[in-house]
DNA sequence: ATTGCCGGGGC
DNA sequence: GCCCCGGCAAT
């Protein structure tokens, strides 16, 4: 599902325990508070905006390592064990492995599109790829803890990390895995000391942070494919700590202003008014994806999403509630697990953050999407690995579509999930391909033809006894307008 | 073999 | 302009 966590033991004969995770988007990863943990970032690796994961470093208290036993009861260890007390009440309840890799994934070494794997010596791992989740954590964890871990405090216990073997064993984990998805959420909302790079221990403003977050991540906003509407961007979860709900709530809401924001603010409020983890039963949402070119609107209702349609895209009259079902072909439906919402907000952007990339495509809610992190499909990542591996966004959500000849695009944009992005900081071939294409230089001469993009076309999407619907550039035989690269 | 779309038409 | 399609290149 969204969270991918490795649990193993330590291929040591000692009793130590290491559990890698590698957290994607949809999952809010939560550790019970009563294990004071520390978690740091590894900046090393990449630009906060970026898809790229960001690693956070799980140290128990007491300067040792999380030390976590494979058996799920396993209470030894220090930390008391307790470490992922609602493991079996969770169950594996949404733990709906698609085989997509970015789910439930335990060993593989395989490269799982947009999944950077546990580094070398990986401790307890939280790959973080949402910036927005990044900043809810640390928000979250301030506004628990009411003060930051000393940098040196943090820095010794970073030291004192256990390097596991990389080897994991595949089999039999499935206790394991419950348990760490459960951290995996439950950090969400529990205190945690996110140490941002090595940022000043500065009780910087949390709007601030996820501000900036957001802005760098989505300073364009329709730039992601799979990326929610600009309005969305609000919708990270990433309260500022010193902000109550409600204050959280209205700082959502007057930056959103239009349905959207109310969806998301819902959500998020959700998410933030109980400080417990809930139970992930109620962590799914329905979403209604717009999936216009350029449009990442994302409502909860597909009344909603039909009348942003018919409006703002189709030029319709709002007032009218006419529908002659066009609609239906520019939306999809997704399920976003509310849990990761935030995060989901920083895998909109799933691939890099295209500041200065050309702004998504059509159906991107797919491709960005995934980034969304949100609002991957599950399903669809691992198996178009392809797709996703320009970008590698997790996200939570599932991409349905109702629509037959939408069908295929959903799945496969989803996992493309910031296929189109071309951002200045492109970390995929595929991007800088298409990146390519745009560059002047690349155009000129002639002789010298478009790369093909990945983007299913109209022909595809819609097939030859659909023609009609095809975009006219399409039906000419000329490059496909409607689904961009 | 299929697909995307360039280049070159006709109207 | 709009529309079509031969044919090539990428897949």
């Amino acid at each position: 599902m969204e969270s991918k966590y490795i649990f193993e033991k330590s291929s040591i004969g000692t009793s130590v325990g290491v559990a890698d995770f590698s957290y994607r988007t949809g999952r809010s990863v939560l550790l019970d508070s009563r294990v004071p943990v520390a978690v740091e970032k590894n900046s090393s690796v990449l630009p906060a905006y970026t898809q790229a994961p960001v690693f956070y470093k799980l140290v128990m208290d007491g300067g040792s390592t999380a030390e976590v036993k494979s058996e799920r009861t396993s209470s030894s260890g220090r930390g008391n064990g307790r470490i992922f007390p609602d493991v079996e009440k969770a169950g594996l309840g949404d733990q709906k492995d698609t085989g997509s890799c970015g789910i439930l994934k335990r060993t593989s070494p395989t490269p799982c599109p947009g999944v950077t794997r546990s580094l070398p010596g990986s401790f307890l791992n939280l790959d973080i790829r949402n910036p927005g989740k990044q900043a809810e954590l640390a928000s979250s964890f301030r506004a628990a803890q009411g003060q930051n871990v000393p940098q040196a405090e943090r820095q010794a216990l970073s030291s004192s990390h256990i390097p596991v073997p990389r080897n994991r064993n595949p089999s039999g984990h499935a206790d394991k895995e419950v348990m760490a998805a459960t951290v995996l959420t439950s950090l969400s909302t529990s205190p945690l000391v996110l140490n941002p790079s090595s940022a000043p221990p500065v009780p910087e403003p949390a709007s601030k942070t996820w501000k900036e977050v957001l802005s760098a991540s989505y300073s364009s906003s329709t730039s992601g494919n799979w990326s929610w509407d600009a309005s969305d961007q609000s919708v990270p979860s990433t309260p500022s700590p010193p902000l109550s709900n409600d204050a959280s709530k209205n700082f959502l809401l007057s930056s959103q202003g239009d349905d959207v924001s109310e969806d998301v603010t819902e959500s998020t409020h959700f998410m933030f008014e109980d400080p417990i983890p809930r139970k992930r039963k109620n962590s799914m949402k329905v979403m209604f994806k717009c999936l216009w070119k350029n449009c990442e609107k994302v409502l909860s209702t597909s009344s909603g999403i039909q009348r942003h349609i018919r409006t703002v895209h189709l030029g319709r009259n709002s007032d009218s509630d006419y529908s002659d079902g066009e609609e239906d072909f520019y939306y999809s439906e997704i399920e976003v697990n509310m849990d990761s919402l935030t995060e989901g907000l920083s895998s909109l952007t799933p691939t890099s953050p295209t500041t200065a990339g050309p702004p998504p495509v059509f159906p991107p809610p797919l491709s960005d999407v995934s980034r969304s992190e949100h609002t991957s499909v599950d399903g669809s990542q691992s198996h178009t690995s392809s797709l996703l591996s320009q970008s590698a966004p997790s996200t939570l959500c599932h991409i349905r579509t109702d629509h037959a000849y939408q069908g295929p695009v959903a799945h496969v944009r989803t996992v493309s999930i910031g296929e189109k992005r071309q951002p200045a900081a492109s970390t995929h071939t595929t991007v800088n391909k298409n990146h390519a294409v745009i560059t002047p230089a690349a155009k000129a001469t002639p002789g010298t033809r478009k790369p093909r993009g990945e983007a299913k076309k109209c022909r595809k999407v819609y097939g030859m006894e659909k023609r009609d619907m095809w975009c006219t550039a399409c039906r000419w035989k000329k490059a496909c307008q409607r689904f961009t690269d």
